[in-house]
DNA sequence: ATGAGCAGATAGTAGCACTATCGATAGTGC
DNA sequence: GCACTATCGATAGTGCTACTATCTGCTCAT
């Protein structure tokens, strides 16, 4: 297969495939000559891979080809989800934007002690540079700043449960795989697309219970149970 | 307070926060001559949320300036909720990638199904314009083409499940509000922060589970309860 | 052997989130 | 009154990211 026929066979454009090589998103072909090279299916799988990281996970180019990397190097299969949770870290800002005193550990926020807090209660155990740590503490002192009363304990604890629930499924799904290089994909398929789906169906329940909780005042349009037996007016 | 009070106060530099005046991120003080103009305690607060919107939520500055024009105008609160959720739509890529064929209305795609039964299956009554559902879908549709098994309906149901837990949490804690105007930016930043929050637990929750399952083979170095006890070495 | 295709390199583009500077004024300390 | 700083609005520039275009040798099928 040579590149334009994995251009093609993936609807990605061949400058874009080779910006792909150069960034490491994608790994050399077979080299048949000096400037010819043999791509095969890993190929068109790879590719599909980083378009659905950058598309609908969202990443950045540089963070996709931190999770690629991971999965090149065989690591362990642990190592695979840690690499693919720190190179997500939504909001690509908060990445790095967390240290900028390296030297004097200052006092931890309030958010940090809390989110410790949540750890403990609910024997959470992790390195204590896993990303969520600060991603969440964050979170909850912005949410603190903004003046608006605090987020409640009782709302943390939901937010907690419904946490642990998905990385159940999660790590359930991992464990249904039976092949290791598939395995390690899924972890990272699975860590990025979770919380794209985690967000949608957020956005729906949100919808759905809102109307449950405020019913629309008068005779206003009554929305659909699903998006098919629709057609947009 | 003047705009290098606003400054200061905020800890956003003067020529950004003319740049948010211009893009509509930020109300227009209130003039004493044609050029000069005082700022309140209003700007502050809406300075903080805007940098929590853009910071930690992620959002585009596009993004941001519809949430606000929603507060701005005082639509009913379940509008606010849907302008919010239509604002953030995680990967921004998504939030105009799904209409490509207008015209034509396509065969809906299997993971579209999915997310109608699910909806069905769950009682869950939105409108069909919900940018959850194009999101979900989406999701499921990508996963499938990885060619890895697809997402099993036991794990899309955990997901279901812990998106309905944390959608009622969201709504009781609007509910628990009592003035209107914070009602609405309560709405705001819990849409949108509350993405953030939940991915961070989630990775939380992901390692803590990790670890359950699949215990370190050796002596290795055992995580540790919480980001508190610990000092990187 | 010739024209299309390829690899690698360099350079260019579009969009985004600021950031810098300018000219004309307005308020502040002395 | 007068220097001096600050402000407004406008325009233009910067740095970064994700591509995209072009050019130069090569190579392979016809």
């Amino acid at each position: 297969m040579r590149m334009s026929e994995l251009s093609t066979a993936t609807g990605v454009a061949v400058p874009t495939l080779k910006f792909y090589l150069r960034e490491q998103l994608l790994h050399a072909g077979e080299r048949t000559s000096p400037n010819q090279a043999q791509y095969d299916a890993s190929h068109v799988e790879r590719v599909r891979l980083v378009r659905a990281l950058l598309e609908v996970g969202g990443l950045s180019v540089a963070q996709a080809a931190r999770v690629v990397g991971a999965l090149d190097s065989d690591l362990p299969l642990s190592s695979v989800f840690g690499v693919a949770q720190r190179a997500v870290s939504i909001p690509a800002a908060l990445a790095s934007a967390d240290d900028e005193a390296t030297d004097a550990e200052p006092a931890p926020t309030a958010g940090q002690t809390r989110i410790a807090a949540l750890c403990e209660s609910r024997g959470w155990r992790v390195y204590p540079n896993n990303p969520g740590l600060p991603l969440a503490a964050r979170v909850l002192d912005t949410y603190a700043a903004l003046g608006l009363g605090h987020i409640s304990d009782t709302v943390l604890d939901r937010y907690a449960q419904a946490a642990d629930l998905v990385a159940a499924a999660d790590l359930a799904s991992v464990a249904a795989v039976d092949e290791l290089t598939e395995m390690t994909r899924t972890v990272a398929a699975g860590t990025v697309l979770g919380d794209t789906l985690l967000a949608g169906l957020r956005r729906i329940a949100q919808e759905a219970e809102s109307f449950r909780r405020f019913p629309l005042p008068d005779g206003a349009p009554a929305p659909g149970t699903s998006l098919l037996d629709e057609q947009d007016c």
